[in-house]
DNA sequence: AATATAAATAGTAATTGTTACTGATTTGAT
DNA sequence: ATCAAATCAGTAACAATTACTATTTATATT
């Protein structure tokens, strides 16, 4: 739809790879990812474009899982699954993503703040990892 | 209650001072709450203890916040507000960590995986630091 | 009480993810 | 084609955390 972004061909290559997977990616991932395609790509590139797409609205974090901080282009808000044994991330459809109203404006007066967000996340284990349990 | 664990006078004293705060804080942040008092403590000492009292269960991370992770001994769950400004973290009660009946199995057809628990963060503004803002 | 055994610690070094810097390259507008 | 601004590679710096090792402290046994 509006692809022509004015992106320098890296900056494309680094939004589609995040753009176009559903794992949550670490930079350290689209780094891997691209440097065959681009072998002269840096991997300091890929953290800073990770910023800039932050800054511009076009990915956010989901958070530091497993000492590594990882991406989602989705900007629709929507909550996560967490699999606490190999950290894989998936999507929770925005359905669940519900707060009930009234509740920002409770929390906003116990915690004396502005609500401007929330997020929920699910955690537990996937199915691969709970096959290989104990 | 419990107040005779077998803990070491410094393993005590960490947990007395991450039990009897409510800014969820990082290992640092004991560490400088203590060392006055406890002038040979080590900071790899409350890195460690945070760990043991995470294997215990008697504290849970609240995860990485502006690069440090941030800790919690009330193991009840309950939401958290986090202000984006100065990453103060203020307890949400409990009454508010409620997800409708249904959805934990709903996410789990959805996500092919077994959910264990949730986490409901809130994110804005603080009072101090929106009376700030621009 | 003395000694053996295990657990905990200080202090330092190493590791890891991320950010900052610098000089070279690319890009977009003229 | 030219030039200023943006972007980049490569490396160095950084900060939080973890690992390691020698020492100290606690616990158990006799």
């Amino acid at each position: 739809m509006h692809s022509k972004r004015n992106f320098s061909a890296k900056r494309e290559a680094i939004y589609e790879t995040l753009s176009s997977t559903n794992i949550h990616p670490s930079a350290e991932w689209v780094y891997e990812k691209l440097k065959t395609e681009l072998p002269g790509l840096s991997l300091g590139t890929v953290y800073r474009n990770l910023s800039v797409f932050k800054e511009m609205g076009l990915a956010k974090s989901i958070g530091v899982i497993n000492g590594q901080e990882r991406f989602d282009a989705v900007m629709t808000p929507h909550p996560h699954f967490i699999c606490r044994k190999c950290y894989r991330i998936m999507d929770v459809p925005k359905g669940y993503n519900i707060i009930e109203r009234s509740v920002y404006g409770n929390v906003e007066r116990e915690c004396d703040a502005t609500i401007e967000m929330h997020s929920i996340t699910f955690y537990g284990l996937c199915r691969s990892c709970s096959e290989e349990e104990p």
